[in-house]
DNA sequence: GCCCCTTTGAAGATT
DNA sequence: AATCTTCAAAGGGGC
């Protein structure tokens, strides 16, 4: 199966039919499912494609579309006013609010919902009471009952699934640390409209997510997994406050330079590496410079947490606004907020004066 | 076989 | 209110 297909298969009625995206290609490619390059991203997608020199299609689909047709998993999340009709003709009746399971009337299981016994860490004390159950068939009847409801993918997560296979075909990367980070790097450099279109599809997950699962909180899936990341961030930040008041050592932002296509045996350390070749920095759009030899040895001041802004956090709004007049550079505005909807903001460079991101640097 | 890595964004939790 | 934490996807790699 396609690693991109929950997301191809997003129907073209994703965005408001009276205002389709311009830029959205009708052609198809047959073999891939995914649109031709009817369209070219105004910013970092150019000549060069963020992250890999070569991108032999120059052009980016957006929304992949299948040459079946158009099969949503979220049925609802193609449309607007007709949602509540569709859902209950699309879904059986007690898949309608309140379902809490996530079978398609197809039979297809709906994309936030996995098998709980697939991938589910060991039972904790804080897990939900199935969990914790001490018969395993009481454990897997209360499983099947409350099958494990994943969260709703957001603008980020719904790019990374559509361009994932692409870049690790330019790239001819598997892993996805470096794929990620390359798409991260590629989601700057995307313009403000390109970023709109996953922000408004993220909205419209969300939206039927709540429809679908009225009663489910993203604090149902807390605890479920990265136990031992959670250990390990509180070590290396506690780690992290023990050397930087030893040896106080310069922090350099991360500022995200463009990674040439990493042969497959460079990893992670080689990621954050110069890159390979002058062009391929020059590529970059939100590489400052093709010197920037420090990114291969970010440092950072703070957890990553404190390092950016959440585009849609009331910080990053109030930032953008304080800055933008002055330096007019600053991230897209999230389009989770009909305001911002109707009413965006200038256009603005993509272009950053800010850290992107901020990684830590493990001391010596 | 599980977890980490790595990214951004949303949302819950905490301060 | 501001900040922090967790989890979404993905798959190679480490243990």
């Amino acid at each position: 199966m396609h690693p991109l297909t929950p997301l191809i298969t997003y129907s073209n009625e994703r965005f408001s039919p009276g205002s389709p995206p311009g830029h959205l290609s009708p052609d198809i490619d047959p073999k891939t499912g995914e649109q031709g390059r009817g369209q070219q991203r105004d910013r970092g997608g150019g000549s060069a494609t963020p992250g890999c020199l070569h991108s032999p299609g120059q052009g980016q689909p957006v929304y992949s579309i299948p040459p079946g047709g158009f099969r949503h998993p979220y049925p609802a999340l193609a449309m607007n006013a007709s949602m509540s009709s569709l859902m209950s003709s699309r879904f059986s009746p007690h898949m309608v609010p309140p379902p809490a399971h996530g079978l398609h009337p197809s039979g297809i299981p709906h994309p936030t919902i996995v098998s709980p016994i697939v991938k589910q860490e060991p039972a904790q004390p804080s897990a939900s009471p199935a969990a914790t159950s001490k018969s395993p068939i009481g454990v897997k009847k209360e499983e099947e009952k409350k099958p494990h409801i994943k969260k709703p993918l957001n603008a980020f997560m719904l790019y990374m699934k559509e361009m994932r296979a692409k870049v690790v075909a330019e790239c001819t990367l598997k892993e996805s640390a470096a794929i990620n980070q390359i798409l991260g790097r590629r989601w700057h450099s995307l313009s403000r409209e390109e970023q709109a279109k996953y922000y408004e599809l993220a909205r419209k997950e969300r939206q039927l997510h709540s429809q679908l699962y009225p009663t489910w909180s993203a604090r149902d899936n807390y605890g479920k997994k990265k136990k031992r990341k959670r250990e390990k961030l509180a070590q290396q930040q506690s780690h992290d406050a023990e050397t930087s008041s030893k040896s106080k050592k310069p922090c350099v932002p991360y500022l995200p330079a463009e990674k040439p296509c990493a042969s497959p045996a460079s990893s992670h350390g080689s990621m954050l590496d110069s890159p390979a070749t002058p062009s391929a920095a020059l590529a970059s759009p939100a590489a400052p410079a093709a010197t920037h030899s420090e990114q291969a040895q970010p440092l950072s001041l703070t957890t990553k947490a404190e390092a950016r802004a959440p585009l849609g956090s009331a910080a990053f709004l109030a930032g953008k606004a304080a800055s933008s007049s002055s330096s007019g550079l600053a991230r897209p505005v999230p389009f989770s907020s009909t305001a911002l909807l109707s009413s965006p903001p200038p256009a603005m460079p993509v272009l950053q004066t800010q850290p992107l991101s901020l990684v830590t640097k493990p001391a010596d």
